[in-house]
Order: structure tokens, then sequence, then C-alpha cells
DNA sequence: TAAATTAATTGGTATCACCAATATTGTATT
DNA sequence: AATACAATATTGGTGATACCAATTAATTTA
């Protein structure tokens, strides 16, 4: 823990602070004198550390307030930026067709075989340490690898990412995650059939086809979720309503 | 140039003369007290100046010698994985083409003034202080942007990125890059029709053509590359033959 | 009760002083 | 003359203090 400089021992000692728990996210470091003497530094170094830190995201420094501690969940995704549901689902339907279409001339029979393990996986049928929705992802990240283009590997690695980000926000985008399994597995098949018959064309079609459902249920949700809303808003008023009844 | 915290000023104010080539990469700073009477500033205030630009990899801070500018040319691209030029050309007109017909429908008349003075910059016939290449860029960025699609926005930007990074390692990309502006002019005009009559399948066409024609000459470059390369190595043994029989 | 004022806290900056690591210079030795 | 060594100057590292500006909490006032 001797860093070269002493704002480098300062700033690991914050973390430490943070990743033990003592500081959670969102929380408010005590002041810049504090710290000094609780880590017997001057204040410079305290300041100097905190600077570190909010360079790499840690930490957010509001003038005359102070530190606070940033979520570190998003630090692998920064760089990436936040898109709604319905874009991020438009822009998959795009890309992934068009990356299944690349795929489907030249994927190698041991990836179809991966296909058809993950489809088992998301269904149920055979158990394994991995996720249905990890399943998912490395379907779709299977076929992207099958193009044996590490540009389009990147982007719908990306979109993945996104898609995690965007899953943790909205709880519209995460309700139609859950419970789209029952379709999902259709049309997964069908792109696999489509991928075992070196079809382009019915591979993008089949691609689309799974994105284009995903959207309709992102509408249902949406609307729905709206609905709830207004229902919300209507019977919080209407108990104030009563409740200024009450007071008169 | 008025930031929240001083330091941000100066860091910029470094950056600044670090890009604009008084301090080349690899270059010592001046002192810290020399920095500061010259920006006006306390020595505090650049001191936290270079410790921010330090987190950012953009400084190397060495105790008792001085601070010196890292080599930045790849810093606004890390996280971009390093592709070849022919997948990342593939991707870009696969996605590209996407994008343009996305956007066909649903573009501004607005949006389609700045493409067209985007081509007269790249053609020559309008000077502007911006360069054809960026004006490439910003003609394919619009188009992008036309889709209101932020998550293809981003694909297309680190494509672009990626596009910069090939174009400095591989000697091949450049040359292609730099003299392709024959064909040039007239795809994008081609790609501009299209959107003008709001046609998305004419728009991915073109779009399509565009980078398949970028393709060919690619491959026509490697070649060529390839031929150099070939000649190079056998006129460098037969000296080595002529040297070895000098020998004996 | 609500708005306005005041006071306390917090980060931002400047200045001075001193230490430690490094680089430069000068001197002495070979 | 060349090299080794020591003195010196320069550079970044750290501490301490004082004061400013923004924010927040407490208090006062209408």
């Amino acid at each position: 823990m001797a860093e070269k400089r002493l704002y480098h021992s300062v700033a690991n000692q914050i973390l430490e602070l943070i990743d033990s728990g003592v500081f959670p996210p969102g929380s408010r470091l005590p002041g810049e004198r504090d710290l000094a003497t609780k880590f017997g530094v001057s204040r410079v170094a305290v300041r100097e550390a905190e600077i570190a830190l909010q360079a790499q995201g840690r930490l957010e420094i509001k003038v005359g307030s102070g530190a606070y501690v940033l979520d570190g969940s998003n630090q692998a995704l920064k760089g990436l930026p936040k898109v709604g549901p319905f874009e991020l689902t438009e822009a998959r339907a795009l890309f992934e067709a068009e990356s299944a279409a690349l795929a489907a001339p030249i994927i190698t029979d041991e990836a179809i075989e991966e296909l058809e393990k993950y489809i088992d996986i998301m269904s149920g049928k055979v158990k394994s340490n991995i996720s249905p929705d990890a399943a998912d992802e490395a379907f779709h990240m299977t076929i992207a690898r099958s193009t044996n283009n590490h540009a389009i590997v990147f982007v719908i690695d990306s979109m993945w990412k996104m898609r995690t980000e965007a899953a943790q926000l909205q709880k519209v985008y995460k309700s139609v995650c859950d419970k789209d399994s029952s379709h999902r597995e259709d049309e997964h098949t069908a792109i696999l059939d489509a991928l075992k018959n070196r079809d382009p064309s019915a591979a993008r079609s089949a691609m689309r086809a799974h994105f284009t459902r995903m959207i309709e249920a992102l509408l249902v949700a949406s609307e729905e979720a709206a609905y709830q809303e207004v229902k919300r808003k209507v019977s919080e008023s209407r108990s104030r309503f009563t409740l200024t009844q009450q007071l008169h």
C-alpha cells in the first residue's frame, strides 16, 4: 500500500472504504479537513486523491457541498450512450439481421451445435450454470462471431451492454425481457434453421422477425405501464381529495 | 473556456499546447512554477491539472524530473478494437446501408441541405475550414443522426473512429482513403438522391454500392502492396546471395 | 407558516515554507 | 584529457495557513 505519491495511497484508502460499504454509492464523503486528519495527511493530499478519483469517475465533487460516491456498477459501461428501449431494439433488429445474413453462408458446424445448446438452456430442457439470459446473449454473440468480423462483434456486444444498462433503469424493458420466453424459443429455432440451411435472406428475415416481435411486446408493455401510471395518479388525487374533505 | 474548476481550465490549456505541437509527445513540460506564472494561477492549480491529466493517461509525472507528454494518439480510441480494413469496411457497408434506409423516410430538409454542403466541400467546389475528410465523416454522421436513433449514431461513430485508427496504422487503407475521391462524389450524390426521394431501398443500395466499390479499391491496393512486398523480398534475398558469393 | 436572513460547513484557490528525488554543474583525481 | 565524485540548482511532493465562494442548515422575521 506504499504508493509513490501520497495521494495514491489516500485514494486507495478511500476506495477501500467505499468498496467495504462504509461509504455506499450516493453517500457523501466526510469533508476534506476531516479526511485529512483521519488519514494523517494534509488537506492537499486529500484534494489530489479526490481529484484523481473524480477523473476515474468514482466520485462527484460538488462545490460547497461535498464529494459524493458514484455508483461503480456502470464503470464497465461508461463510454456507451444511454439509449431508450425502442431505439436500441430497432438498431439491434437492423444490425443483428445483417449479422445473421452475413454469417449464414460461412457459419461452422461447431457454431451451429453451440447455438442448439443455448436454445436448450433457454428452454430449460438442459440445466446449466449458465442463466437463460446469459444463454440468450451467448446465442446472439455466437452468430456475430460467425461473421468473422471483429467490428460486427464489437457492435453487437456494445448493444448487449446497452441493453443490460437499459434493463436496469427501465422497468418496461425489464418486464419484457423477463417474460418473452414464450415466443423466444420458436424465433430462435427459426433463426437456427435458416443458418443450418446457410440461407442469408432467411436468416435476416428470421432475426428481423425476432426483434420486430420484441418491439411489439415493448409497445404493449409501455402502454400498460402508461395505463398503470394514469390509474395511480387518479387514485392518488382521489385519496388527496378525500383527505381534503376530511379536513373541512 | 471558463470551466467550473480552475484546474479544468489549466488542464485544457495544457492540452491545447500539446495538441498544437508546442509540447510534442515525449517532451517535457515546463516546471510547475513556470506554468503557474505563465497561466497566472497558483502552483496548486497546475499540480491538480497535471494530476487530472495523469489520471487520463495523457501525462507521466516523474518525481524530481518533470511531467512528460504521453503519446495521445490512441487515447480517443481506447476501448475500441483494432480491426482490419476489410472487416471494418464490410461492417460499415452493412450498417450504414441500414442506417440510410432507416433515415430515408424521415430525413428533414435541413439535413438534406447539410449533406449537399458536405458534398460541395468534398468536391472542392466550396472552400471551407472543414477538410474533405472531415466533410466525409460529417456526411455519414448526418445520415446516421437522421435516423433519430442514438444507438445507430453511436455505432457508426465508433466505426469512424476505428477507421481513423486503421488509417494511421495501415498504409493500404490510407492510400485508398486518400485517392478514392474520384468515385466518391458520384456515389455520395447517388446516396443523396435516394434520400431526397425518401426511398429506403434505393438509399440502402446506394450506400452499399459506395462501400462495395471501396472494398474493391482496397483489394486492388492490397494486391499492389503485396506485390511490392514480394519484389522487395526478392531483391533483398538476391543481394544477400550476391553477398554470400563474395564471401566465398 | 413561510419567506428572508444569518451562520456554519464545504470545497476552491493562493501563498509560503520545507523536504526528497533528480539533473546539472563544477571540481578534483587519475 | 577523461573520468569520478561532490556541490548545487531544479523539480516535484507535502504540509500549513489564510481567505474566498458556494452550499446548506439554522435562525429570525414578517
